[in-house]
DNA sequence: ATAGCAGTGATTGCATGCAATAGCAGTGGG
DNA sequence: CCCACTGCTATTGCATGCAATCACTGCTAT
Protein backbone atom coordinates (compact mmCIF):
# COMPACT_ATOMS: atom_id res chain seq x y z
CA UNK A 1 0.00 0.00 0.00
CA UNK A 2 2.32 2.89 -1.24
CA UNK A 3 0.07 6.00 -0.24
CA UNK A 4 1.95 8.38 -1.44
CA UNK A 5 1.34 7.96 -5.66
CA UNK A 6 -1.95 5.77 -5.49
CA UNK A 7 -4.63 8.32 -6.19
CA UNK A 8 -3.82 8.48 -9.47
CA UNK A 9 -3.31 4.96 -10.04
CA UNK A 10 -6.50 3.92 -9.31
CA UNK A 11 -7.28 0.40 -11.00
CA UNK A 12 -9.21 -2.54 -10.47
CA UNK A 13 -10.91 -1.79 -7.58
CA UNK A 14 -10.59 -4.48 -4.72
CA UNK A 15 -14.33 -4.62 -4.20
CA UNK A 16 -16.98 -2.01 -4.78
CA UNK A 17 -17.18 -1.53 -0.99
CA UNK A 18 -14.00 -0.18 0.16
CA UNK A 19 -13.52 1.87 -3.46
CA UNK A 20 -16.81 3.34 -2.50
CA UNK A 21 -15.34 4.05 1.04
CA UNK A 22 -12.63 6.41 -0.65
CA UNK A 23 -14.67 7.78 -2.95
CA UNK A 24 -17.33 9.40 -0.82
CA UNK A 25 -14.55 10.10 2.10
CA UNK A 26 -12.86 12.16 -0.55
CA UNK A 27 -15.90 13.39 -1.51
CA UNK A 28 -16.96 14.21 2.05
CA UNK A 29 -13.27 16.00 2.48
CA UNK A 30 -13.97 18.33 -0.42
CA UNK A 31 -17.07 19.28 0.65
CA UNK A 32 -18.91 18.05 -2.46
CA UNK A 33 -21.39 16.59 0.81
CA UNK A 34 -20.80 19.20 3.02
CA UNK A 35 -21.84 19.25 6.61
CA UNK A 36 -25.12 18.45 8.21
CA UNK A 37 -25.87 17.07 4.82
CA UNK A 38 -28.14 14.17 4.73
CA UNK A 39 -27.24 10.85 2.44
CA UNK A 40 -28.97 7.94 1.41
CA UNK A 41 -28.60 4.65 0.22
CA UNK A 42 -30.41 4.64 -2.77
CA UNK A 43 -29.01 8.44 -3.62
CA UNK A 44 -25.19 7.35 -3.25
CA UNK A 45 -26.35 4.31 -4.93
CA UNK A 46 -27.33 6.23 -8.10
CA UNK A 47 -24.37 8.93 -8.11
CA UNK A 48 -22.16 6.04 -7.67
CA UNK A 49 -23.70 3.29 -10.34
CA UNK A 50 -24.03 1.02 -8.24
CA UNK A 51 -26.45 -1.25 -5.88
CA UNK A 52 -27.69 -0.31 -2.34
CA UNK A 53 -25.15 -3.09 -0.56
CA UNK A 54 -22.29 -1.67 -1.13
CA UNK A 55 -23.12 1.97 -0.05
CA UNK A 56 -24.45 0.73 2.55
CA UNK A 57 -21.33 -1.32 3.96
CA UNK A 58 -19.26 2.02 2.76
CA UNK A 59 -21.64 4.07 5.16
CA UNK A 60 -21.37 1.89 7.77
CA UNK A 61 -17.64 2.61 7.50
CA UNK A 62 -17.67 5.94 7.21
CA UNK A 63 -19.92 6.17 10.38
CA UNK A 64 -17.51 4.18 12.62
CA UNK A 65 -14.83 6.93 11.25
CA UNK A 66 -17.30 9.55 12.85
CA UNK A 67 -16.80 11.01 9.35
CA UNK A 68 -20.78 10.57 9.18
CA UNK A 69 -23.62 10.23 12.05
CA UNK A 70 -26.07 7.70 11.68
CA UNK A 71 -29.19 6.68 13.66
CA UNK A 72 -30.97 3.36 13.27
CA UNK A 73 -33.88 3.52 11.02
CA UNK A 74 -33.38 6.99 10.39
CA UNK A 75 -30.05 7.32 8.37
CA UNK A 76 -26.50 9.24 8.16
CA UNK A 77 -25.57 12.53 7.54
CA UNK A 78 -22.24 14.37 7.17
CA UNK A 79 -20.39 14.62 10.53
CA UNK A 80 -19.86 18.50 11.60
CA UNK A 81 -16.74 18.40 13.65
CA UNK A 82 -16.19 20.93 16.78
CA UNK A 83 -13.42 22.96 18.24
CA UNK A 84 -13.19 20.72 21.24
CA UNK A 85 -12.85 17.37 19.19
CA UNK A 86 -10.31 18.96 16.98
CA UNK A 87 -8.17 20.02 19.95
CA UNK A 88 -8.98 16.18 21.32
CA UNK A 89 -7.87 14.60 18.55
CA UNK A 90 -5.05 16.56 18.43
CA UNK A 91 -4.32 16.14 21.91
CA UNK A 92 -4.31 12.13 21.09
CA UNK A 93 -1.89 12.77 18.00
CA UNK A 94 0.83 13.83 19.73
CA UNK A 95 0.38 10.76 21.98
CA UNK A 96 0.22 8.56 19.39
CA UNK A 97 3.33 10.36 17.74
CA UNK A 98 5.62 10.79 20.68
CA UNK A 99 5.43 7.03 21.27
CA UNK A 100 6.21 6.31 17.79
CA UNK A 101 8.90 9.05 17.27
CA UNK A 102 10.42 7.55 20.80
CA UNK A 103 11.00 4.40 20.01
CA UNK A 104 12.11 4.69 16.25
CA UNK A 105 14.80 7.24 17.50
CA UNK A 106 15.39 4.50 20.90
CA UNK A 107 16.54 2.18 17.56
CA UNK A 108 13.64 0.31 17.16
CA UNK A 109 11.34 -0.50 14.42
CA UNK A 110 12.15 -0.40 10.85
CA UNK A 111 14.78 2.45 10.27
CA UNK A 112 14.96 2.03 6.67
CA UNK A 113 12.10 4.34 6.22
CA UNK A 114 13.88 7.64 8.17
CA UNK A 115 16.15 7.17 5.25
CA UNK A 116 13.76 7.26 2.51
CA UNK A 117 12.04 9.95 4.37
CA UNK A 118 14.83 12.40 4.05
CA UNK A 119 15.28 12.03 0.98
CA UNK A 120 11.92 13.77 0.42
CA UNK A 121 12.02 16.55 3.27
CA UNK A 122 15.62 17.35 3.83
CA UNK A 123 15.75 19.33 0.44
CA UNK A 124 14.06 22.14 -1.17
CA UNK A 125 10.35 22.16 -1.55
CA UNK A 126 9.67 20.19 -4.63
CA UNK A 127 6.93 22.36 -6.00
CA UNK A 128 4.95 25.06 -4.85
CA UNK A 129 1.99 24.94 -2.06
CA UNK A 130 -0.81 23.54 -2.56
CA UNK A 131 -3.57 21.60 -0.65
CA UNK A 132 -2.61 18.24 -2.07
CA UNK A 133 0.75 18.83 -0.14
CA UNK A 134 -1.66 17.57 2.72
CA UNK A 135 -1.30 13.93 1.44
CA UNK A 136 2.58 14.12 1.62
CA UNK A 137 2.53 15.54 5.33
CA UNK A 138 0.13 12.76 5.97
CA UNK A 139 2.47 9.70 4.04
CA UNK A 140 5.03 11.05 6.46
CA UNK A 141 3.64 10.79 9.95
CA UNK A 142 1.70 7.71 8.69
CA UNK A 143 4.61 6.29 7.72
CA UNK A 144 7.10 6.81 10.82
CA UNK A 145 3.89 5.65 12.76
CA UNK A 146 4.43 2.60 10.53
CA UNK A 147 7.85 1.98 10.79
CA UNK A 148 7.40 2.33 14.78
CA UNK A 149 6.31 -1.35 14.43
CA UNK A 150 2.81 -2.39 15.90
CA UNK A 151 -0.51 -1.45 14.23
CA UNK A 152 -1.86 0.49 17.42
CA UNK A 153 0.01 3.68 16.42
CA UNK A 154 -0.54 3.69 12.71
CA UNK A 155 -4.16 2.64 12.88
CA UNK A 156 -4.89 5.34 15.58
CA UNK A 157 -2.99 7.84 13.37
CA UNK A 158 -4.56 7.09 10.32
CA UNK A 159 -8.33 7.86 11.79
CA UNK A 160 -7.29 10.48 13.49
CA UNK A 161 -6.02 12.24 10.03
CA UNK A 162 -8.87 11.15 8.69
CA UNK A 163 -11.10 13.16 10.79
CA UNK A 164 -9.24 16.24 10.48
CA UNK A 165 -8.19 15.99 7.04
CA UNK A 166 -10.22 18.44 5.24
CA UNK A 167 -9.25 21.13 7.58
CA UNK A 168 -5.63 20.66 7.21
CA UNK A 169 -6.17 20.98 3.16
CA UNK A 170 -5.69 24.67 4.10
CA UNK A 171 -2.47 24.07 5.93
CA UNK A 172 -0.63 23.95 2.55
CA UNK A 173 -1.68 27.04 0.76
CA UNK A 174 0.26 29.07 2.85
CA UNK A 175 3.88 28.85 1.24
CA UNK A 176 5.34 30.06 4.91
CA UNK A 177 3.85 26.86 6.52
CA UNK A 178 5.31 24.46 4.02
CA UNK A 179 8.82 26.05 4.26
CA UNK A 180 8.69 25.11 8.03
CA UNK A 181 6.84 21.69 7.73
CA UNK A 182 9.95 20.71 5.75
CA UNK A 183 12.50 22.29 8.17
CA UNK A 184 10.93 20.52 10.69
CA UNK A 185 10.41 17.14 9.25
CA UNK A 186 13.82 17.36 8.11
CA UNK A 187 14.63 18.00 11.92
CA UNK A 188 13.10 14.82 13.23
CA UNK A 189 14.36 12.58 10.94
CA UNK A 190 17.84 14.04 11.44
CA UNK A 191 16.60 13.63 15.36
CA UNK A 192 15.92 10.06 14.46
CA UNK A 193 18.60 8.93 12.79
CA UNK A 194 21.05 10.67 15.21
CA UNK A 195 19.87 8.54 18.10
CA UNK A 196 18.28 11.49 19.92
CA UNK A 197 14.69 10.32 21.48
CA UNK A 198 14.54 13.44 23.71
CA UNK A 199 14.88 15.90 20.35
CA UNK A 200 13.01 13.74 18.29
CA UNK A 201 10.13 13.97 20.55
CA UNK A 202 10.55 17.87 21.32
CA UNK A 203 10.47 18.18 17.46
CA UNK A 204 8.06 16.50 17.21
CA UNK A 205 5.40 18.00 18.86
CA UNK A 206 6.24 21.39 18.62
CA UNK A 207 5.46 20.73 14.74
CA UNK A 208 2.54 18.64 15.32
CA UNK A 209 1.52 21.72 18.14
CA UNK A 210 2.12 24.29 15.63
CA UNK A 211 0.10 23.08 13.13
CA UNK A 212 -2.93 22.53 15.52
CA UNK A 213 -2.21 26.58 16.09
CA UNK A 214 -2.63 27.06 12.55
CA UNK A 215 -5.42 25.07 11.43
CA UNK A 216 -7.11 25.90 14.59
CA UNK A 217 -7.14 29.80 13.97
CA UNK A 218 -8.28 29.12 9.88
CA UNK A 219 -10.63 26.71 11.09
CA UNK A 220 -12.20 29.42 13.62
CA UNK A 221 -11.80 32.59 10.98
CA UNK A 222 -13.62 30.49 8.12
CA UNK A 223 -16.15 28.98 10.92
CA UNK A 224 -16.02 25.48 9.78
CA UNK A 225 -16.10 24.05 13.25
CA UNK A 226 -18.96 24.15 15.72
CA UNK A 227 -17.85 26.01 18.65
CA UNK A 228 -21.37 25.44 20.93
CA UNK A 229 -21.36 22.37 23.56
CA UNK A 230 -23.80 19.75 21.84
CA UNK A 231 -24.23 19.07 18.45
CA UNK A 232 -25.09 15.31 17.82
CA UNK A 233 -28.04 15.09 14.96
CA UNK A 234 -29.85 17.84 15.65
CA UNK A 235 -30.15 21.29 14.85
CA UNK A 236 -30.01 20.44 11.03
CA UNK A 237 -29.45 23.18 9.11
CA UNK A 238 -28.31 22.06 5.73
CA UNK A 239 -28.67 23.36 2.23
CA UNK A 240 -30.74 21.44 0.18
CA UNK B 1 -22.77 -16.22 30.36
CA UNK B 2 -24.66 -18.02 27.46
CA UNK B 3 -24.62 -15.61 24.89
CA UNK B 4 -25.79 -17.81 21.68
CA UNK B 5 -28.93 -18.85 22.75
CA UNK B 6 -30.26 -15.79 24.70
CA UNK B 7 -31.92 -14.46 22.42
CA UNK B 8 -35.19 -14.74 23.87
CA UNK B 9 -34.16 -12.91 27.15
CA UNK B 10 -33.10 -9.51 25.57
CA UNK B 11 -35.63 -6.54 25.00
CA UNK B 12 -36.17 -5.84 21.32
CA UNK B 13 -32.49 -5.21 19.98
CA UNK B 14 -32.92 -1.88 18.19
CA UNK B 15 -31.75 -3.48 15.28
CA UNK B 16 -30.27 -7.39 14.77
CA UNK B 17 -26.83 -5.74 13.47
CA UNK B 18 -26.35 -3.91 16.32
CA UNK B 19 -27.36 -6.62 18.46
CA UNK B 20 -25.04 -8.92 16.55
CA UNK B 21 -22.19 -6.86 16.77
CA UNK B 22 -22.32 -6.74 20.97
CA UNK B 23 -23.01 -10.25 20.78
CA UNK B 24 -20.02 -11.41 18.36
CA UNK B 25 -17.82 -9.37 20.56
CA UNK B 26 -19.04 -11.03 23.62
CA UNK B 27 -18.59 -13.97 22.46
CA UNK B 28 -15.39 -13.23 21.74
CA UNK B 29 -14.19 -11.77 24.89
CA UNK B 30 -15.44 -14.54 26.38
CA UNK B 31 -13.37 -17.10 24.14
CA UNK B 32 -16.14 -18.54 22.31
CA UNK B 33 -13.92 -17.96 19.57
CA UNK B 34 -10.60 -17.89 20.21
CA UNK B 35 -8.18 -15.91 19.12
CA UNK B 36 -6.93 -17.47 15.22
CA UNK B 37 -10.32 -18.68 14.68
CA UNK B 38 -11.85 -18.34 11.40
CA UNK B 39 -15.69 -17.00 11.67
CA UNK B 40 -17.93 -17.44 8.37
CA UNK B 41 -20.57 -15.55 7.72
CA UNK B 42 -23.16 -18.50 7.24
CA UNK B 43 -21.72 -19.98 9.83
CA UNK B 44 -22.56 -16.75 12.20
CA UNK B 45 -25.75 -17.00 10.47
CA UNK B 46 -26.67 -20.14 11.40
CA UNK B 47 -25.13 -19.61 15.13
CA UNK B 48 -27.20 -17.11 15.63
CA UNK B 49 -30.32 -17.72 13.26
CA UNK B 50 -30.55 -14.73 11.00
CA UNK B 51 -29.57 -13.83 7.58
CA UNK B 52 -25.95 -13.23 5.86
CA UNK B 53 -26.37 -10.04 5.50
CA UNK B 54 -26.94 -8.43 9.48
CA UNK B 55 -24.14 -10.79 10.38
CA UNK B 56 -21.92 -9.13 7.36
CA UNK B 57 -22.38 -5.99 8.75
CA UNK B 58 -21.45 -7.16 12.29
CA UNK B 59 -18.02 -8.69 11.06
CA UNK B 60 -17.55 -5.05 9.39
CA UNK B 61 -17.83 -3.46 11.72
CA UNK B 62 -15.69 -5.72 14.54
CA UNK B 63 -13.06 -5.73 11.78
CA UNK B 64 -13.28 -2.08 12.11
CA UNK B 65 -12.59 -2.42 16.11
CA UNK B 66 -9.72 -4.73 15.32
CA UNK B 67 -11.81 -7.54 16.94
CA UNK B 68 -11.28 -9.31 13.79
CA UNK B 69 -9.07 -9.45 11.12
CA UNK B 70 -10.40 -9.11 7.69
CA UNK B 71 -8.86 -10.30 4.16
CA UNK B 72 -11.08 -9.31 0.72
CA UNK B 73 -12.48 -12.52 -0.80
CA UNK B 74 -11.36 -14.46 2.32
CA UNK B 75 -12.53 -13.70 5.04
CA UNK B 76 -12.79 -12.81 8.66
CA UNK B 77 -10.02 -14.28 11.96
CA UNK B 78 -10.38 -13.35 15.43
CA UNK B 79 -7.68 -10.85 16.16
CA UNK B 80 -5.08 -12.29 18.38
CA UNK B 81 -2.94 -9.15 20.44
CA UNK B 82 0.17 -8.51 20.27
CA UNK B 83 2.33 -7.39 23.46
CA UNK B 84 3.39 -4.42 22.07
CA UNK B 85 0.02 -3.21 20.68
CA UNK B 86 -0.65 -3.67 24.49
CA UNK B 87 1.68 -1.29 25.48
CA UNK B 88 0.10 0.83 22.88
CA UNK B 89 -3.45 0.88 23.76
CA UNK B 90 -2.46 1.46 27.33
CA UNK B 91 -0.19 5.04 25.85
CA UNK B 92 -3.39 6.12 24.13
CA UNK B 93 -5.57 5.06 26.84
CA UNK B 94 -3.03 7.36 29.30
CA UNK B 95 -3.72 10.16 27.41
CA UNK B 96 -6.76 9.92 26.78
CA UNK B 97 -7.70 10.29 30.43
CA UNK B 98 -5.15 12.06 31.29
CA UNK B 99 -7.11 14.71 29.16
CA UNK B 100 -10.66 14.01 30.41
CA UNK B 101 -9.58 14.81 33.78
CA UNK B 102 -7.71 17.41 33.84
CA UNK B 103 -10.76 19.13 32.05
CA UNK B 104 -12.67 17.85 34.51
CA UNK B 105 -10.79 18.94 37.49
CA UNK B 106 -10.25 22.10 35.73
CA UNK B 107 -13.79 22.89 36.37
CA UNK B 108 -15.01 21.78 32.77
CA UNK B 109 -17.71 19.63 31.77
CA UNK B 110 -20.38 17.94 33.20
CA UNK B 111 -19.38 17.46 37.27
CA UNK B 112 -22.38 15.85 38.43
CA UNK B 113 -21.32 12.49 37.44
CA UNK B 114 -18.60 12.96 39.86
CA UNK B 115 -20.93 13.01 42.86
CA UNK B 116 -22.87 10.28 41.38
CA UNK B 117 -19.36 8.13 40.94
CA UNK B 118 -18.17 9.16 44.36
CA UNK B 119 -21.26 7.24 45.70
CA UNK B 120 -20.21 3.97 43.96
CA UNK B 121 -16.65 3.65 44.60
CA UNK B 122 -15.81 5.72 47.85
CA UNK B 123 -16.91 3.10 49.84
CA UNK B 124 -16.64 -0.60 50.79
CA UNK B 125 -16.53 -3.04 48.06
CA UNK B 126 -19.43 -3.90 47.31
CA UNK B 127 -19.78 -7.30 46.07
CA UNK B 128 -16.68 -9.88 46.38
CA UNK B 129 -13.98 -10.00 43.56
CA UNK B 130 -15.53 -10.87 40.21
CA UNK B 131 -14.35 -10.82 36.22
CA UNK B 132 -17.71 -8.74 36.46
CA UNK B 133 -16.45 -6.09 37.51
CA UNK B 134 -14.27 -5.18 34.50
CA UNK B 135 -17.40 -4.05 33.31
CA UNK B 136 -18.17 -1.74 36.79
CA UNK B 137 -14.65 -0.26 35.92
CA UNK B 138 -15.39 0.31 32.30
CA UNK B 139 -18.18 2.66 33.36
CA UNK B 140 -16.24 4.27 35.94
CA UNK B 141 -13.28 5.70 33.45
CA UNK B 142 -16.49 5.95 30.55
CA UNK B 143 -18.56 7.84 32.69
CA UNK B 144 -15.81 10.54 33.22
CA UNK B 145 -14.29 10.52 29.75
CA UNK B 146 -18.26 11.41 28.51
CA UNK B 147 -18.47 13.98 31.33
CA UNK B 148 -15.57 15.82 30.20
CA UNK B 149 -17.14 16.90 27.01
CA UNK B 150 -17.21 16.28 23.38
CA UNK B 151 -17.06 13.05 21.55
CA UNK B 152 -13.66 12.15 21.12
CA UNK B 153 -12.40 11.52 24.46
CA UNK B 154 -15.10 8.94 25.53
CA UNK B 155 -15.34 7.35 21.79
CA UNK B 156 -11.36 6.78 21.65
CA UNK B 157 -11.55 5.45 25.20
CA UNK B 158 -14.84 3.09 24.56
CA UNK B 159 -12.82 1.32 21.48
CA UNK B 160 -9.80 0.85 23.34
CA UNK B 161 -11.28 -0.64 25.97
CA UNK B 162 -13.01 -3.20 23.64
CA UNK B 163 -9.81 -4.47 22.72
CA UNK B 164 -8.40 -4.96 26.26
CA UNK B 165 -11.50 -6.36 27.69
CA UNK B 166 -10.86 -9.97 27.60
CA UNK B 167 -7.45 -9.48 29.34
CA UNK B 168 -8.56 -7.62 31.86
CA UNK B 169 -11.52 -9.56 33.29
CA UNK B 170 -8.69 -11.45 35.00
CA UNK B 171 -7.79 -8.35 36.90
CA UNK B 172 -10.52 -8.13 39.28
CA UNK B 173 -10.63 -12.05 40.50
CA UNK B 174 -7.80 -10.65 42.60
CA UNK B 175 -9.09 -9.64 45.94
CA UNK B 176 -6.04 -6.70 46.55
CA UNK B 177 -6.45 -5.08 42.95
CA UNK B 178 -10.15 -4.37 43.30
CA UNK B 179 -9.61 -3.00 47.05
CA UNK B 180 -6.63 -0.86 45.07
CA UNK B 181 -9.04 0.04 42.30
CA UNK B 182 -11.87 1.43 44.88
CA UNK B 183 -9.21 3.46 46.45
CA UNK B 184 -7.70 4.95 43.75
CA UNK B 185 -10.97 5.68 41.67
CA UNK B 186 -11.93 7.71 44.76
CA UNK B 187 -9.08 9.46 45.03
CA UNK B 188 -9.42 10.25 41.98
CA UNK B 189 -13.14 11.64 42.36
CA UNK B 190 -11.96 13.54 45.21
CA UNK B 191 -9.39 15.36 43.79
CA UNK B 192 -11.70 16.15 40.72
CA UNK B 193 -14.31 17.39 43.33
CA UNK B 194 -11.22 19.65 45.09
CA UNK B 195 -10.66 20.95 41.90
CA UNK B 196 -7.25 19.74 41.96
CA UNK B 197 -5.99 18.66 38.14
CA UNK B 198 -2.93 17.91 39.17
CA UNK B 199 -3.26 15.76 41.71
CA UNK B 200 -6.42 14.22 39.93
CA UNK B 201 -4.14 13.81 36.94
CA UNK B 202 -1.38 12.27 38.62
CA UNK B 203 -3.34 10.02 40.56
CA UNK B 204 -5.24 8.74 37.17
CA UNK B 205 -2.34 8.22 35.77
CA UNK B 206 -0.59 5.96 38.31
CA UNK B 207 -3.71 3.81 38.31
CA UNK B 208 -3.97 3.04 34.54
CA UNK B 209 -0.44 2.56 35.05
CA UNK B 210 -0.56 -0.24 38.00
CA UNK B 211 -3.62 -1.80 36.16
CA UNK B 212 -1.27 -1.92 32.67
CA UNK B 213 1.74 -3.65 34.87
CA UNK B 214 -1.15 -6.08 36.66
CA UNK B 215 -2.68 -6.97 32.97
CA UNK B 216 0.79 -7.17 31.23
CA UNK B 217 2.09 -9.69 34.04
CA UNK B 218 -1.02 -11.37 33.67
CA UNK B 219 -1.26 -11.87 29.91
CA UNK B 220 2.46 -12.94 29.26
CA UNK B 221 2.26 -15.69 32.36
CA UNK B 222 -1.10 -16.85 30.87
CA UNK B 223 0.76 -16.34 27.25
CA UNK B 224 -2.58 -14.14 26.20
CA UNK B 225 -0.47 -12.34 24.30
CA UNK B 226 2.10 -12.94 21.25
CA UNK B 227 5.44 -11.42 21.14
CA UNK B 228 6.84 -12.11 17.91
CA UNK B 229 6.79 -9.13 15.85
CA UNK B 230 4.64 -9.46 13.16
CA UNK B 231 1.46 -11.37 12.85
CA UNK B 232 -0.82 -10.78 10.49
CA UNK B 233 -3.12 -12.98 8.81
CA UNK B 234 -0.53 -15.31 8.14
CA UNK B 235 0.67 -18.14 10.93
CA UNK B 236 -2.64 -19.11 11.61
CA UNK B 237 -2.18 -22.53 13.62
CA UNK B 238 -5.41 -22.40 15.23
CA UNK B 239 -6.66 -25.32 18.31
CA UNK B 240 -9.70 -26.38 15.94
C1' DA C 1 10.07 -36.32 -5.03
C1' DT C 2 8.65 -31.87 -6.07
C1' DA C 3 6.84 -28.07 -8.64
C1' DG C 4 3.18 -26.66 -11.41
C1' DC C 5 -1.59 -26.85 -12.75
C1' DA C 6 -6.37 -27.72 -13.43
C1' DG C 7 -10.76 -29.02 -11.21
C1' DT C 8 -13.80 -28.47 -7.36
C1' DG C 9 -16.01 -26.99 -3.28
C1' DA C 10 -16.63 -23.39 -0.17
C1' DT C 11 -16.99 -18.50 0.79
C1' DT C 12 -17.37 -13.84 -0.10
C1' DG C 13 -19.22 -9.81 -3.20
C1' DC C 14 -23.07 -7.79 -5.11
C1' DA C 15 -27.91 -7.12 -6.62
C1' DT C 16 -32.65 -7.04 -5.75
C1' DG C 17 -37.22 -7.84 -3.52
C1' DC C 18 -39.99 -7.41 0.43
C1' DA C 19 -41.02 -5.99 5.17
C1' DA C 20 -40.74 -2.60 8.84
C1' DT C 21 -40.08 1.80 10.58
C1' DA C 22 -39.77 6.85 10.90
C1' DG C 23 -41.15 11.28 9.34
C1' DC C 24 -44.60 14.27 7.38
C1' DA C 25 -48.75 16.24 5.53
C1' DG C 26 -53.38 16.63 6.03
C1' DT C 27 -57.47 16.32 8.97
C1' DG C 28 -60.57 16.47 12.67
C1' DG C 29 -61.58 17.54 17.46
C1' DG C 30 -60.92 20.27 21.60
C1' DC D 1 -55.64 28.39 17.45
C1' DC D 2 -53.35 24.36 18.83
C1' DC D 3 -52.93 19.53 19.57
C1' DA D 4 -53.56 14.71 18.58
C1' DC D 5 -54.35 11.32 15.21
C1' DT D 6 -54.15 8.92 10.80
C1' DG D 7 -52.71 7.51 6.41
C1' DC D 8 -49.09 8.01 3.11
C1' DT D 9 -44.39 8.13 1.44
C1' DA D 10 -39.63 7.81 1.65
C1' DT D 11 -35.94 5.25 3.60
C1' DT D 12 -33.74 1.83 6.11
C1' DG D 13 -33.52 -3.28 7.73
C1' DC D 14 -33.29 -7.88 6.38
C1' DA D 15 -33.48 -12.06 3.36
C1' DT D 16 -32.08 -14.49 -0.56
C1' DG D 17 -30.26 -15.64 -5.24
C1' DC D 18 -26.53 -15.51 -8.31
C1' DA D 19 -21.87 -14.38 -9.85
C1' DA D 20 -16.93 -13.98 -8.73
C1' DT D 21 -13.06 -15.30 -6.26
C1' DC D 22 -10.14 -18.04 -3.46
C1' DA D 23 -8.21 -22.06 -1.10
C1' DC D 24 -7.44 -26.87 -1.51
C1' DT D 25 -6.88 -31.42 -3.44
C1' DG D 26 -5.19 -34.51 -6.51
C1' DC D 27 -2.89 -35.24 -10.70
C1' DT D 28 0.82 -34.93 -14.02
C1' DA D 29 5.22 -33.93 -15.90
C1' DT D 30 9.93 -33.11 -15.09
Amino acid sequence: MQSLTDQAARVEPVTRTADLVDRIREDIASNRFPPGQRVTEMGLAEAYDTSRTPVREALRALAQEALLEYAPNVGYRVSRLRLQDLDDLYAVRVAVERRGVARLAGGLGDLTVVARLLKVWDGPVASGPSARLVFLDEAFHESLATAAGGSVLAQTLRTINRRIHALRMREFVDEERVARTYDQHAGVLRAIRDRDPELAVALMTSHILEGQRFVRANALALDLVDLDADGALEGGRDAS
